[in-house]
DNA sequence: TATCCGTGGTA
DNA sequence: TTACCAAGGAT
């Protein structure tokens, strides 16, 4: 959930949602469409369906368990090099290198001396942080939690708060004078008439409604024919949309 | 590796 | 108001 997604937003809908589905068999046992509804407006509605894939792995290799080893995780749906390397740190306290946005800013700036990191994480990157990581798994988690806090609440992406800042004294950029990003500009995202915004919209009809939805429902949410359908039957193959009989959609 | 995958709060 | 951008992943 919080791949993308501020904390802020997330909260709320984690406490229902463990709440529902405690254990990864909860959620395996339930259709893939009720994890879709219970996303909600989280965005991304993907990561719902892979979460459910995930659970459902769990339960078929793991016996149920979320598995410690971060090859284990790495290769559930859904779980790349960020979740799997946070799952095995601060769930089981192993020593894996955390690199997520908070993290790469934080080191960016108090060591590397810039406003912000490069678009892809580098390997110099990597090398950095794994370097800079203690050496026992208990200690390594508590580096990577806190390196991670200290960018989500301190050292955050626009006016950073640097008089409330631990480490203002081995700061880098700080000692540079603050030097603006100079990079090449980290791309926008469009959104307004793109495919996510219609792939968003068809969505948002069919989890509002508790009934297959009939098509011309859809047609009102997005007007343009041409786009709408490939949408749809995106969706479709996404398999966060089922067609129910002739003319109607609903969750899977 | 560049691009695509939603959504909403904020300055 | 419009950008920016938020605990990334898959292809």
């Amino acid at each position: 959930m919080l791949q993308q997604t501020p904390v802020a937003r997330v909260l709320p809908v984690y406490e229902r949602w463990l709440d529902e589905w405690p254990r990864p068999a909860d959620l395996a046992a339930v259709p893939t469409g009720a994890a879709v509804r219970a996303w909600g407006r989280l965005g991304y509605p993907r990561r719902a369906l892979r979460l459910h894939a995930a659970a459902t792995a769990i339960v078929e290799r793991h016996d149920g368990v979320v598995p410690e080893e971060y090859a284990d995780l790495v290769a559930l749906p859904g779980v790349g090099d960020y979740t799997a390397a946070a799952v095995a740190s601060f769930a089981y306290r192993r020593r894996h290198v955390v690199l997520d946005t908070n993290v790469r800013r934080v080191l960016a700036r108090t060591v590397s001396g810039v406003e912000f990191p490069a678009n892809a994480v580098t390997r110099a990157e990597r090398d950095l942080a794994s370097g800079l990581l203690p050496d026992d798994g208990p200690t390594a988690a508590a580096w990577a939690v806190a390196t991670m806090e200290l960018g989500a609440t301190v050292c955050v992406a626009a006016s950073p708060r640097c008089a409330a800042c631990p480490v203002t004294e081995l700061c880098a950029w700080r000692r540079a004078g603050y030097p603006a990003y100079d990079g090449p500009p980290r791309r926008g995202q469009a959104y307004d008439g793109t495919d996510r915004q219609c792939r968003g919209r068809l969505l948002g009809v069919l989890r509002d409604s508790h009934e297959p939805v009939p098509h011309r429902r859809l047609v009102e949410a997005w007007p343009g024919e041409e786009q709408r359908e490939r949408c749809l039957q995106w969706l479709v193959a996404d398999g966060l949309v089922a067609q129910v009989g002739a003319d109607a959609y609903a969750l899977p």
